[in-house]
RNA sequence: GCGGUCUUGGUGAAAUUGGUAGACACGUUAGAUUCAAAAUCUAAUGUCCUAAAAAGACUUACAGGUUCAAGUCCUGUAGACCGUACCA
């Protein structure tokens, strides 16, 4: 048994690919194909087996691509502003820059030992000024055609921090960092990007995609498109707008919500009823809609009332926590009869409960319903409108709303205009500044990059406001002092265009050369999580639209396909992350087993999609899978083909490119370890030799590598052509046949099994009886050495067989009569 | 609350359009090899009845339904998970 050094056959492989900058690519004649996992946000514990197999999943499809002809792209890059460096900042002092940089250098060198393919030339971070500059000057653009608007909206507040807090840090309305603060909401004047702009276009090309259904049906139910009626109620003589999907109830209306999180909220609320609404808007713990719904169902009144245009009755006006800020105008029209949770609020608030519609075959007592009645039926207590179907009575009452101008048929999206104001440092300055004379001014293009300043102190506030140098600076149009923007950017900004970086990412003059991003965009195959099915992939979606329209591109949609990889669980049973404890670290698994058996094993375990559970144990099967490969090509002596192998072969190359190009790659593996074992049983010429490392090498490069060159080739097989099959070789029913015998073979084990354990016999000769048709697939001499006793195969309606038992009579098609004595 | 997903042997899992459930692997057991062990090889391995299944019954979380046929489609129940807009 010889042992295999498989670190040093990686090393020197890594290496080979390093110098010869195989995987570098250029525009060129031939296809393109660009393959992309969404990239990483570098964490300070570097990357774990979790991370791993995502690359894994790409690194095998670029691969085969890059063999099958095309000219792929595979990048890799980061996303190195956000939360957590600063996190690391404010906690364990260390400058972001300096915690991202050596997180980054971490990944990269982890990255290099997986033998991914990546093109490393192309690497971007997008820390780096070079690249957020073009954050700031796509920020420009975007303000200049009038996709960039300024509005409140509320943030979650820390007073001993002074700051504004992400939602992950605020931990059961507490602050991170201060167990006893409660944290407040506190309304902003923020940032925010059109989105809802392309709603109707973000819908539409949803179908169109090659993505997962599930996460085509999330988008669409993200963007949320339904069609109601704008009613406008009076308020203190003004009219406000009020969306309704049933405006067949507005009899029924006994009271207006108002979202808590409502810019004028305050408008309403009266002297008297101030504390009231205060005590209750205290109760909110963050911004964030989980946490929100975690509260119990509650409101306040506000001490205003609205005027029903219909019925023209005076109606109370609530603030309650169940009714979403930014969603049609952030105020519905309660009707508790048939509404569940306007039922439930109007029962614990003591609020008028009227039924407006009946059920077709009996009429609803408001006195004794314990629910709304939310289905379909008649008017009633409606004026001109009872006995109408509620159905028709949405039209008819529209029509009616329309011609006295207190309403309109209108469409809501359920998707928000994009908020990418943040209170941080560890992000993309906004490129604005605040003149007393001049208001607000956009920094000139020639100014760009605003640099982050490097000097600053953590721990109160955000950083940028309490530093001079940033903070002070002229106005771009009157020269006199003025204040820069100290607000940055989300960090969906930078991930939103990356992919369009990569082709060009050294261009200092442009964001990107046309041409390039013409030649390599749209993304072919895009790999990542299912968890961004709503957020980034949306904004980069939007991202690929609004900078077609502004002229710098000339496609619709970023990402044709997409695939979802499943999370890593550890063996415990919990998705791997360092928090839980459970991670395994891909550096001590391939000094055990090989980075190549890792990658095997990860793949091997279920199908990508799914969620794969780790298993130290489950390893072991790869490690035997690439001992055996390893000896067997060591000791291989090339001849001729035998026929059994050149049709499994052949087979076996048709299915293994489908399966890889499905992301199949489990039953891939399946395929590699049966034909393997055919290749050991059966003669082989080089040939064939070859085309199964080949077919090989996308999941296992090292070693497939190595063998490559001890079979007498000069590298690399990377660069090699993926094989392709002879349908004609493909003998099916081969296979049949040794699936018939086999199956033979194990009923008379089990048979001699049964006779030497009850009756103490060992029979000396086998015989069996098959289907005339079917003599030919039993070879006696094959049989005997198998069984290892002698043993005749007769045709069933052979005269002259012997059949003492008539065991004859039991044969069936692909199934023949056994006899022992 | 809204939206999405999952549930199959002792374990990880397969099952392309609804068509032989459990491929492949782990583990376990037995045998071979060995002074012995490890490694390797060979065989068996869903559950139950049975002396024995080659020839019985049952079996894909649970309860129903559609169908010649359901792990797969539909309805409901239970449990687990993901996203919910300042984590990325």
């Amino acid at each position: 048994m010889t042992t295999i050094n498989f670190n040093k056959i990686e090393k020197k492989w890594q290496d080979r690919w390093e110098t010869s900058k195989i995987f570098e690519v250029k525009e060129n004649k031939k296809q393109k194909y660009y393959v992309l996992e969404m990239f990483p946000y570098p964490s300070g514990s570097g990357l774990h087996m979790g991370h791993a197999l995502n690359y894994t999943i790409g690194d095998i499809f670029a691969r085969f691509k890059r063999m099958n002809n095309f000219n792929v792209l595979y990048p890799m890059g980061y996303d190195s502003l956000g939360l957590p460096a600063e996190n690391a900042a404010i906690k364990e002092k260390q400058h972001p820059k300096k915690f991202t940089n050596n997180s980054i250098n971490k990944f990269i060198k982890q990255q290099k030992s997986l033998g991914l393919s990546y093109d490393w030339s192309r690497m971007l971070k997008t820390s780096d000024p070079e690249y957020y500059k073009w954050n700031q000057y796509f920020f420009l653009k975007f303000l200049e055609k009038g996709l960039i608007y300024r509005k409140k909206a509320p943030v979650n507040w820390c007073k001993k921090c002074d700051t504004v807090l992400a939602n992950e840090q605020v931990h059961n309305g507490k602050c991170w960092r201060h167990e006893n603060q409660e944290v407040e909401l506190k309304q902003l004047e923020q940032w925010f990007i059109k989105t809802t702009k392309y709603a109707d276009e973000l819908l539409e090309r949803v179908d169109e995609l090659e993505w997962p259904e599930r996460i085509k049906t999330m988008q669409k139910n993200w963007i949320g498109k339904s069609h109601g009626t704008e009613i406008l109620f009076d308020v203190n003589g003004e009219k406000w707008p009020i969306f309704t999907t049933r405006p067949d109830t507005i009899y029924g209306v006994t009271f207006l919500v108002i979202a808590t999180q409502h810019e004028r909220l305050t408008e309403l609320v009266t002297k008297e009823q101030l504390p009231k609404v205060k005590a209750f808007l205290k109760k909110a713990k963050s911004t964030s809609q989980k946490d929100l719904d975690a509260l119990e169902k509650e409101g306040a009144f506000t001490g205003s009332y609205a005027t029903n245009p219909i019925t023209n009755e005076k109606i109370p006006i609530y603030t309650g926590n169940f009714v979403v800020a930014d969603y049609g105008s952030g105020m519905i029209m309660a009707v508790p009869a048939h509404d569940q949770r306007d039922f439930e609020f109007a029962k614990k608030y003591s609020i008028p409960i009227k039924i407006v519609i009946n059920p077709e075959d009996y009429d609803l007592n408001p006195e004794a319903i314990t629910r709304a009645f939310t289905g379909d039926g008649r008017l009633t207590n409606s004026e001109e409108f009872n006995n109408l179907k509620n159905r028709e009575a949405i039209e008819e009452i529209t029509k009616q709303l329309i011609k006295k101008k207190l309403g309109k048929k209108t469409t809501q999206y359920k998707l928000k205009d994009w908020l990418v104001s943040r209170q941080r440092y560890w992000g993309t300055p906004i490129p604005i500044i605040y003149c007393d004379d001049c208001n607000i001014q956009p920094v000139p293009e020639k100014d760009l990059p605003i640099k982050l300043p490097e000097k600053i102190t953590f721990g109160k506030g955000n950083p940028l406001t309490t530093n001079k140098s940033f903070l002070e600076t002229k106005c771009p149009k009157c020269k006199k002092p003025a204040k820069r923007e100290t607000d940055t950017m989300d960090t969906f900004f930078d991930s939103s265009w990356y992919y369009l970086r990569y082709t060009d990412n050294k261009n200092s003059t442009k964001p990107f050369q046309e041409s390039k991003v013409k030649y390599w965009l749209p993304v072919d195959q895009y790999i990542g999580g299912a968890e961004h099915a709503c957020m980034h992939l949306i904004y980069a979606r939007f991202f690929t639209k609004a900078l077609r329209d502004l002229g710098f591109l000339s496609f619709d949609e970023p990402f044709t396909k997409l695939f979802n990889q499943g999370m890593l669980h550890g063996e415990d049973g919990f998705v791997m992350s360092k928090s839980r404890g459970n991670v395994i670290l891909p550096e001590e698994v391939s000094k055990k087993h090989g980075i190549d058996t890792a990658r095997l094993f990860l793949v091997s375990v279920a199908s990508p999609d799914k969620d794969i559970h780790w298993s130290e144990k489950g390893i072991e099967g790869s490690t035997r899978f690439m001992k055996k490969l390893h000896e067997f090509y060591l000791s291989s002596k090339p001849t001729k083909s035998s026929r059994r192998l050149e049709s499994k072969l052949n087979k076996t190359i048709k299915l293994i490119t489908e399966d890889i190009t499905n992301f199949k790659y489990n039953l891939a593996v399946i395929k590699l370890r049966e034909l393997l074992d055919i290749f050991i049983e059966e003669p082989s010429s080089k040939k064939d030799l070859e085309s199964f490392l080949k077919l090989l090498t996308p999941f296992c490069p090292h070693i497939t590598e190595e063998l490559w060159e001890k079979i007498g080739n000069k590298p690399f097989i990377s660069l090699q052509s993926w094989p392709t099959y002879d349908e004609s070789k493909i003998d099916e029913a081969l296979e049949k046949q040794e699936q018939t015998i086999n199956k033979t073979l194990s009923d008379i084990s089990n048979i001699l099994k049964i006779m030497k354990e009850k009756q103490n016999t060992e029979p000396k000769n086998i015989y069996l009886y098959v289907m005339p048709n079917e003599l030919k697939i039993y070879n006696e001499p094959t049989l005997s050495k198998r069984i290892n006793k002698p043993t005749k195969v007769f045709a069933v309606n052979d005269k002259n067989k012997y059949d003492p038992e008539n065991k004859s009579k039991k044969a069936k098609p692909g199934k023949p009569g056994i006899y022992l004595e």
